[in-house]
DNA sequence: ACAAAAGTGTTCCTTTTACACCCATGA
DNA sequence: TCATGGGTGTAAAAGGAACACTTTTGT
């Protein structure tokens, strides 16, 4: 028994599911492995714990070396054991999700992934390891969280419409939701702020909001629970 | 970077925090550990992940070590991985609860614990390693799921009365439950059964009830939610 | 006979749903 | 001038919250 501390039964890696929201789709960033195992096929990105790190460090790492952006959103959501998941050896792997503005990244596709692209969230290709099954336990995650806390933002622009807003629950809860009552709600919540700026589209101009956290963490702290 | 197969930096534990209800406090068992490290505090029931096994498999095998019972429910909540967590080397656990009825239960008090007692939840010692935050994210999580999910029940004999039920939420909730909207609620939903029995007590017979798990099936996979 | 828990309906209020028209703008 | 998306109110229905008395049984 005592044996484990001196020789650890697993290596330790954490995945990141990435998602992103252009304004129409929601999208899921993977990388072409470029090295083995599962060498040029698509798979999470993911990179193993370092000793001097926790889970945490080493999944926001993972995401800048990957994206080269900080202050990332990323939430743990489950971790993954199957005894055979990893062909080599024997790894687990803790899945994170990550919540990014995928209009707003410029991707430094370098790193150890041949390449790296953005794929809707229904059209993924045949990814390695047990990917699959992690990218849909964190897109299950997703749909849940979404609906009672104030996550969605992460996806969109600082500055978004409340058009942007519905789209994107429409997208995720897979259900069309009304204009009006979809306003009246998100609305009477009271945290978002109305920004005396407008975007110019292709017709009239729309109201541009911007998520207020602070109004939203004194509500929270009264017992106030978003609720979509 | 590839050394990582051969050598990994930390080994693996599955912790549990096992809650319990007796009719009127919920309840955690904790163990004194009787071995180095942190011998003689309290601390949560947990062990290494074998070579051969998932943490699913190790979470059960502590359980079952240390309660004698099987076919106990678990959920995965949360991973934790501080550097320093573990006093004598690199260690990151991955936290479950389990729910049982602790009225019924025959605790074997034996293994590798010097002692194995329940705590009301809101009077738990000081507690070794870094488990006073498992415990903690363990409650939070419990306290979400049950209002979502019919999980309460695996807290309760088969048989239970309607009062149990609602003493359980009303503990878990922190907040008082009108009798007679609470028993509308969860009976509207249709997934209790009225069985043609009484508890006898004090005083007037409580009619008995079931949870019907095939009935919830049924109706969750035509989009019913659960929700208290 | 009394104390203690079981059982039972109605009213009011809040929240949710369903639904349609006008407006401003760029092409 | 027309096509497109933005913005707005109301009525009906459903769901949630508040509330008190009677019954049964054991002591």
């Amino acid at each position: 028994m005592k044996l484990q501390y001196l020789e650890p039964v697993a290596s330790i890696t954490a995945d990141c599911v990435i998602f992103g929201f252009d304004g129409k789709k929601m999208e899921v960033l993977l990388i072409k492995r470029g090295s083995e195992p599962e060498a040029g096929k698509w798979a999470l990105p993911g990179g193993f714990m370092e000793r001097r790190e926790t889970l945490d460090e080493a999944a926001t790492r993972v995401l800048e070396q990957l994206t080269g952006v900080s202050n990332i959103y990323i939430e743990q959501f489950h971790s993954f054991s199957k005894i055979d998941r990893h062909p080599i050896s024997r790894v687990i792997t803790v899945g994170y999700y990550a919540l990014i503005d995928s209009t707003n990244q410029k991707l430094k596709p370098s790193w150890h992934a041949s390449e790296t692209k953005w794929f809707e969230i229904n059209k993924i290709p045949k990814l390695g390891f047990d990917h699959a099954e992690i990218f849909q336990a964190a897109l299950n995650t997703l749909k849940k969280e979404m609906a009672i806390r104030p996550i969605g933002f992460e996806l969109l622009p600082t500055k978004f419409t409340l058009t942007d807003l519905q789209n994107l629950y429409e997208i995720i809860l897979e259900e069309d939701l009304d204009r009006r009552n979809f306003r009246r709600k998100i609305l009477s919540m009271g945290i978002l702020t109305e920004l005396k700026e407008v975007r110019k589209g292709a017709h009239i101009g729309a109201t541009l909001y911007k998520f207020d956290k602070k109004e939203y963490n004194r509500l929270k702290s009264q017992g106030f629970s978003y609720n979509l």
